[in-house]
DNA sequence: GTACAACAATTGTATATACAAATGTAATCG
DNA sequence: CGATTACATTTGTATATACAATTGTTGTAC
């Protein structure tokens, strides 16, 4: 994040200052321009790691399940983005040791896919930096604020 | 997004209620969510012209350069993400007759690059149907609403 | 004038998403 | 029982980002 800080460039200044752009422009702008540095932030501290934002949130599913058989679209359904190439991400997965995949016996066009102790001891160990980075995210705003901030963007999806 | 309204699935579930999620995570899970709604939004408005949300910022950061020659880095500044490989978003764009090429004649490393009349034509086609659905995103919130929270994400990048 | 460091872009390679086509399996219908 | 439809995943291909290495050019030091 710290080269970005090296250019303070129109993108910045647009977005801190009352530009002419009109309000929903500057919102969508806003958005995505501040996804896309917490996305940094993450994969940042993910680097040492070897894994990748996805792959941690697939990792993170299949914890949730608690050793509950998994299907593709279970993870997708679950993951950020609805689009994305579950079947890829497990096969990364599966090569790190973090995930096993089998073909599901009552319906074999279904696979059941389970996370590892290997798994879950990379999570253990990811955890804490995350929730670390989290926390800093957030740190410039009040927990009013914070709530606030998650109440209108929950609102804009409706 | 309609394929998304037929899964209500744990992720919006737990961005409505007040789970027991730390407000921090809550909040980082939150704005990426709600860019990848965003961002498919705007995918779906831009494929009828089979060109996609970056390759339309790049010509938008250009034709805000009025003819004056810009070369790689000052677009990627200019860009939402910082770490884009803008060589490779422009060698589409010139294959799409949008923009040119050329070495800049004072200093051979860089090159000069400019929209052409195609691009421009295809970005005044292009503007109205990506306000209207901007428009239609921030449609929820009102414009106290929308001031607050650019306010809080521009507060929560500090 | 030459060597070296720095700059700017390009290229290579990997990963993720986007979307359609292909493949194997299961359910349904006649 | 066979044909057809639907399902779930895999594969193919394209695009974007991430990051390092490479290449050509320019600036600087001696």
């Amino acid at each position: 994040m710290y080269i970005q800080l090296l250019y303070m460039k129109e993108l910045e200044d647009i977005l801190k200052t009352k530009s002419e752009m009109p309000l929903a422009k500057k919102t969508v702008l806003n958005i995505s321009y501040t996804s896309t540095t917490i996305k940094d932030s993450m994969l940042h501290v993910l680097k040492p790691f070897d894994i990748s934002i996805e792959q941690f949130n697939v990792l993170r599913i299949l914890r949730g399940q608690h050793g509950k058989p998994t299907n593709l679209q279970d993870i997708q359904d679950r993951m950020v983005s609805k689009m994305s190439n579950t079947t890829r991400l497990v096969d990364k997965l599966i090569l790190k040791g973090f995930v096993e995949r089998f073909i599901c016996e009552k319906n074999r066009r279904k696979v059941d896919i389970f996370i590892t102790e290997k798994g879950l001891k990379a999570l253990l160990e990811i955890d804490p930096v995350i929730e670390k980075t989290e926390a800093h995210i957030a740190s410039p705003l009040t927990q009013e604020e914070l709530q606030t901030l998650n109440h209108l963007l929950t609102k804009l999806r409706d």
